[in-house]
DNA sequence: TCGACTTTGTGCGCGCCTTCACAAGCGCCT
DNA sequence: AGGCGCTTGTGAAGGCGCGCACAAAGTCGA
């Protein structure tokens, strides 16, 4: 995921992707989350006890922003076309993923905009401010500390780490970097649970496990890297070289696809162009 | 993308091409071929030409990685197995994905290394050097440009462009950076087909048309933004602040699972904790 | 008050993806 | 040569998500 993305598989997916499971998208692309993998043999398969399907979850940020969007202009309410519209999905399907989070639409009005952000932030746990740690601040970590899209949708960056010693003391983004020795006390000490993973390759699945092994029990990953985690800790991972590959192939098919369509023989008679624009959705 | 993610647009059409067996994956209703005793209504089913599912080309990738490493270390062969640990996937998924690449595999002892990257390499378009634009060189967009991972693997960045005349005329790894009425010009005389957009929300549709005017067919885009593009362009979205919004979901969800299992009452019996290591794989 | 219109919520069918399970194929040892 | 064991390739089944299409439900106008 990628991307997952997912979608992202996620796309995928693109895009990121989800540890078990996948959205990609395209990208998705994406892996799933969570104890996907076990086949139960017969018992309760809890799949999650509000029972919001993954792909689900996975478009409610989107959502999310664009209500916020309207509330900020003073839009009292929405129909599911137009919100579906402007998310860049089906309205069929925006409406189901709503449904999943219980009614707040009025039939043959619409959805109000305000109860709607409130409850999809509830849902996502966004009433309260999660405090994130990064680890790894070369180019990309330190891109991401001074990111300013975390910290508008409720999501503090706590604490920076890196272990190469000429970067630990730098200062980045208003907060000075710390050596790896620190990063258990001081994720116990925020009761942080998420960490952001921006280290090379070869570093990651040690600064995964040390993140693990401190508390943390979710992570976005930007390293490209297999990471091996416990049972019940969620890794989503970011790969931008995978996901400029996957651009690559569909080039490569499109490419493909026109020489085909230039020559005479077979298959010719495609409908190659349809100028209608279409949303595009997010990852996966 | 992913991503999961699943996602972006799907090609139109495909050629037809006679895949000897039985495996058809009925997709896309466009198209007739002719002959074929096919009695059915109207149109007919094109297969894919080469009929790579989506979700096997989100991991590509990921097995290209893993088995370029082998490469280094001197691994003539792998089994299905081992290499799906190390890709973080099962061996079944790995081994229906590499069978829609046509059979790399000798049965009784595995896959040969070195073929099997060759092959993945020329399917993904990697025999080719594609060459991308950078469109925003704000924090995110400097670290993309800075990455080392891309060139590393044939992904080099041609030229890079900025809407602010105060970062115009800034190197930024190696490079200058150009206004954005060079963009047409500089796309279509490098022949780049694939662009990256890091822009601020409000600019990326903006941007995004003028890459797509320009030539561009794939955009990969971390602008937390939807995008509208004609038929025919790829899109894949990566969206950080998402990404952390799903982790957070799931952590708030293992927060009330765990209060539910300290507290006495009905479904609490569930298996907790279970040791064993995951490996997560990649996208989405 | 009643009817026409609008929009939600969802039952249903379809296709993609994943996983299981196993037969077929290949190398090696005897 | 023949059999044995290992690994691939794939048929079949199940799960999930998507989109259609429609009944239910609520609003608005007469």
């Amino acid at each position: 995921m990628s991307t997952s993305r997912h979608d992202t598989g996620r796309p995928p997916g693109h895009a990121p992707e989800r540890a078990s499971g996948s959205a990609r998208p395209v990208g998705d692309p994406l892996v799933a989350t969570g104890p996907a993998g076990d086949p139960g043999p017969a018992a309760e398969r809890l799949i999650s006890e509000r029972g919001i399907p993954e792909a689900t979850v996975g478009r409610l940020p989107v959502y999310l922003r664009v209500l916020t969007a309207l509330v900020e202009r003073g839009v009292p309410t929405v129909s599911s076309e137009e919100l579906a519209a402007a998310a860049g999905v089906g309205s069929a399907k925006l409406r189901k993923d709503l449904s999943h989070l219980g009614s707040y639409g009025v039939r043959g009005v619409g959805y109000e905009v305000s109860p709607l952000v409130a409850h999809i932030s509830r849902e996502l746990g966004l009433t309260q401010a999660w405090r994130v740690v990064i680890v790894g601040l070369g180019n990309l970590g330190r891109a991401l500390a001074s990111y300013g899209g975390f910290a508008e949708r409720g999501m503090g960056v706590a604490a920076l780490f890196d272990a190469d010693p000429a970067v630990v003391g730098r200062e980045v983004a208003g907060l000075v970097v710390r050596p790896m020795s620190e990063l258990a006390a001081v994720v116990r000490a925020e009761g942080v649970v998420i960490g952001v993973l921006a280290t090379p390759a070869a570093a990651a699945q040690g600064a995964c496990d040390e993140l693990v092994a401190a508390g943390v029990t979710g992570v976005l990953t930007f390293a490209p890297a297999v990471l091996s985690v416990p049972e019940g800790v969620d890794v989503r991972k970011v790969d931008l070289a995978s996901e400029l590959q996957i651009l690559a192939f569909h080039e490569q098919r499109k490419a493909a696809d026109a020489v085909r369509a230039a020559a005479p023989s077979g298959g010719g008679a495609r409908a190659v162009a349809r100028p209608a624009r279409r949303r595009v959705g997010a990852a996966r």
